[in-house]
This record gives structure tokens, C-alpha cells and sequence, in this order.
DNA sequence: AGGGCAACTGACCGTCGGTCATTTTATAGT
DNA sequence: ACTATAAAATGACCGACGGTCAGTTGCCCT
């Protein structure tokens, strides 16, 4: 009697089917742009069966985020395991997290509304799985923290919690410039040329890994410094920012040696 | 012949007028959930008004959120002011961002969203505005840090710009999560109960003040450390975070002292 | 007084999220 | 094989909302 068994199967095969179309809509005409009929059609499916397996369009998009969250800490977890060393498998981290938003934009942007509307429409189980989701992250670094103090490469004072979190954040808001940089460019040269301050062609790698060495570097112990890179920061020509005439004003300030900012 | 003059001082109250009402209305119901019509009620005007002054929903939401920025900005400038010391005066407007997350949530929101939907509805006058508005701070940042250099209290080797842009945004990444927290609390008990990792309670200043000094204390000179805190890591009991149930497994293993991630 | 013009109005339109009575399909019983 | 029954799927339909525009109001100049 294994009919149960494979109708459960079936209905969570089409669950993930409609979840794909999903994803491939928003991601071809954006989320708002996105009609429930789109989708209904890419699913090739009448609108009134998605309503079946997600409630409404809200749902619909948390699933999606879902699923983007899920890739994510896979890639964190082949990452982890690919090193032997707690301070490396850290980086691993933060490279497969690089890679994440570089070569799948979609999902992360998907992932950084995490600050989602946070509307009456979605269950309290949704928004629950999305919390817990968000912490996973969190678990996950501080469970190596945690290691890297044991192999002498983290001080043993210093808080996993605390270095944990701010990894995190710091990593995540340079990807979100970044990926926001990507966007600008991708938006046409016209609106660009006019900006006052253009650093939508900086090199985010280098700010990237300078935001994990200010702060890792506070937590190494000498022996973990060897594996961090130096705290340095790099100029505007190196970043490949291009200044405008952002700082026009201020350069004159400069040769008369007054304040600039009075 | 004021006249011409007095018109256009009306219109542009009349916008600030629409401008007020719709920042009423979004607080009150929410981006999405407010209506145009809400809004025109709000004003005391017809809908069709509305669209004299503002060409979509989209635009009069960016408008709500460019009134933030200026709001926010102007509260940076004289936090700025109030202070001699270059050092002094950046540290002011770390505390001025903190209060105007504090006390202007939905404010702040708003401006959290300057990676805003960015639409095919908003005329690249306003994407441009937005952009410009977003890196003045950088710009005031910069001009404070050079200062700062001046004074003997940054080295003068550090790059203004990557220090300014990383504070900025190792900032906002906190007051972000920290606003989630607020409205995670602000939800009921019920659902916080449930989380497995309940940060919502954190002393969220403490984790803004460490955030700043990681970052700062790489670039401040001997003369500057003496301004800023030094940087030590709360330990979740100092931080209020409550760790639930997620640490259990993790505990286990500490105590055999294997390692936390395999 | 009245013509001209800009500001304003609100009925109306098309679209889209969401519903539900009906139809189709799959399974179980005889 | 045939039927009864439950489950799944459908798509016409509804209400709400963003946006429009022909018509109205009221101010200003001559």
C-alpha cells in the first residue's frame, strides 16, 4: 500500500515544480512585475492549483528565498568540509559566500530580503523556518569559531558569538553594494557617466577582504595570523573608484591646509 | 509680479503637503498595503492631484524615502558641528545614525531600502538623486577622516575612503538587524518563544560600538586609540542574546572536546 | 466681463491577486 | 468491467487597486 506513500511523493514533486516556475519568473520580470498567471503558465499549470500548494503570492516568494537560502548553505557546507583547518574552513566560507553572490545574483538578492515585508499574509511557521534559516549561518561559524580556538588559531577570550555575527553582517553588506554596484552598471552607461561618485567598477573583492581582516584580526592568535591576510587599505586608484567631482571641493581645502569639514 | 513666485511656493507645499500625507499612510498601513487612495484621503485631495505631483506610487514611496535621508543627514551635520575634533566629530555621527534608527524606525526603514526595487518607474532623475544622496555621507565621512589625519589622530597611510565606506556600512548592517530584532519583538511572544536562537533581546549598542572599533582601531594613530573604545567581544550573557536550544549539540561536544564541525 | 490657463476632480479602465463551483482524474469496492 | 467516492485541477469570476482623462473650478490678466 504504497499509494499514500507516492501521492506524498507526487504532491511534493509538484510542489517544487511550481516553486521553479516561481523562480524563473521572478527572476526573468522581477518579483512585483511577476502576475500569478505567469507563473500558472510557466508551471503550465491553472492558476487556481497554485493556490493549492502556496497560499499566495507572498508565500510563493518566501519559498523562493527559501530554496536560495538552502543552495547557499550547501555551498557552506562543501566548503567547510573541503579544508581541515577551522581558521580555513572559515575562509572557504567566505569565498563560497563571494562566489554565491557573484555567480548567482538572483538568489542572493532573493536572500537579502530576508528584511522582508513582514506582512500578515505569511504563516508564523514560514516566518519561523525563515528565522531559523537565518541563524543557521550564525551556528554554522560559530561552531568553527568554536574549533579554531581549540586548534590555537582564535584566542580562547574572545566571544565565537560576537565574531560570528559580525563576520556575517560585514561580509553581507559589502556583497549587497556590490551586487547594487552590478545592478547601476548593468542599468547603462548614461545614468553612470553623471554620477558625482562612481564605485560601480571598485574592485569589491579587495573591500570584501578587508572587512573580514579588520575584524578577524582582533580574534587570531599569532599563530592564526599567518593565515589572515594583512589589514591594508587600499586607495581609490586601486580600488578603481572614480572620485567625480565628489571631491573637488575638498581637494582645495587640502592645499590651503584648512579643515574641510568646519 | 510675485505671483509667479507665490505659485510656485504653493506647489511645492502642496507636494511637501502630498509628501507628508503619504509618509502618514505608509507608516501607518505599510508600503505595500497603503492605497492611493489612503493617501489622497490623508492629503484632502483627489487622486488624480496625487498625480500631478508624483508620476507613480513608486515615486512618491522614493520621494518618503529621499525626505529620510535629508532628515538623517541633517542630524549628522550637526552632530558633526558640535563637536572640534575631527574624531570626535565622526564618532558624534556614529551616535546620531544609532539615535535616528532608534528613534525614527520607519524613517530608517525607508532608507534601508535605497536598494530599493529599482524599477522601470523611476525617472533616472531620481535614481540619480537617490544616488547622490546616498553617497553624501561617505562624502562627509571622507572629509571628517582626512581631518582626522590632519589632526594626528588617523594615520595619515589609511585610505579615507575604504574607512569611511566600510564604518558606513559595518553601521548599517548592525541598525538593520537591529530594527528586525525590534519588529520581531514587536510581533508577540509567541513566535520568539519558538526561535531556537533568540537574538531580538541583544544589547544591539554594544555589538555598534564593537563594529566600529574593529574597523577604527586599524586606522586611528597612538594619539587617536586614546578617543575610541577598545575592542573586546561581549559574551552572550553580556550581550542578553538567549541561545535556546541551539547550542546544546555543540556543548556536548565541547565537553568531549571534539570538534564542533566535522 | 470674460477669455485663458493651470489646478483639481472623480468616474472610469485595465490588471492582477485570490476564490470557488464545476470538471477531471485516480482509487477502491463489488 | 462498472460504479462510487474522494482528491486534484480548472478557469470564469470578483473585488481592489494603480493609473487616466474629460470635464469642472477658480484665479489672473486685459
Amino acid at each position: 500500500m504504497g499509494i499514500i506513500e507516492r501521492k506524498g511523493r507526487e504532491k511534493e514533486a509538484r510542489r517544487n515544480l511550481i516553486l521553479e516556475a516561481a523562480e524563473r519568473v521572478f527572476q526573468a520580470k522581477g518579483i512585483q512585475q511577476a502576475t500569478m498567471d505567469d507563473i500558472a503558465g510557466e508551471a503550465e499549470l491553472a492558476k487556481g492549483t497554485i493556490y493549492l500548494y502556496y497560499r499566495n503570492k507572498d508565500e510563493l516568494q518566501l519559498g523562493v528565498m527559501l530554496r536560495a537560502m538552502d543552495i547557499m548553505h550547501e555551498s557552506f557546507e562543501t566548503a567547510a568540509s573541503s579544508e581541515n583547518h577551522a581558521l580555513k574552513k572559515f575562509q572557504a566560507i567566505g569565498d563560497a559566500f563571494w562566489k554565491f553572490a557573484h555567480e548567482e545574483p538572483f538568489r542572493f538578492k532573493m536572500m537579502c530580503n530576508a528584511d522582508f515585508p513582514m506582512r500578515e499574509s505569511i504563516s508564523d511557521d514560514l516566518i519561523l523556518e525563515m528565522n531559523e534559516k537565518g541563524s543557521w549561518v550564525w551556528k554554522l561559524l560559530v561552531g568553527i569559531i568554536e574549533d579554531a580556538k581549540r586548534e590555537g588559531t582564535i584566542k580562547p577570550e574572545v566571544e565565537s558569538f560576537s565574531v560570528a555575527m559580525l563576520a556575517w553582517m560585514n561580509s553581507m553588506s559589502v556583497l549587497r553594494l556590490y551586487q547594487k554596484a552590478q545592478e547601476n552598471m548593468s542599468k547603462g552607461t548614461a545614468l553612470i557617466a553623471k554620477q558625482s561618485f562612481n564605485f560601480c567598477t571598485m574592485d569589491f573583492r579587495k573591500v570584501y577582504d578587508l572587512s573580514i581582516a579588520t575584524l578577524l584580526s582582533h580574534a587570531v592568535t599569532p599563530e592564526g595570523a599567518k593565515y589572515i591576510p594583512p589589514v591594508r587599505f587600499p586607495s581609490m586608484e586601486e580600488l578603481g573608484v572614480n572620485p567625480g567631482h565628489a571631491f573637488d571641493e575638498m581637494k582645495i581645502k587640502q592645499e590651503t591646509n584648512e579643515p574641510v569639514f568646519a
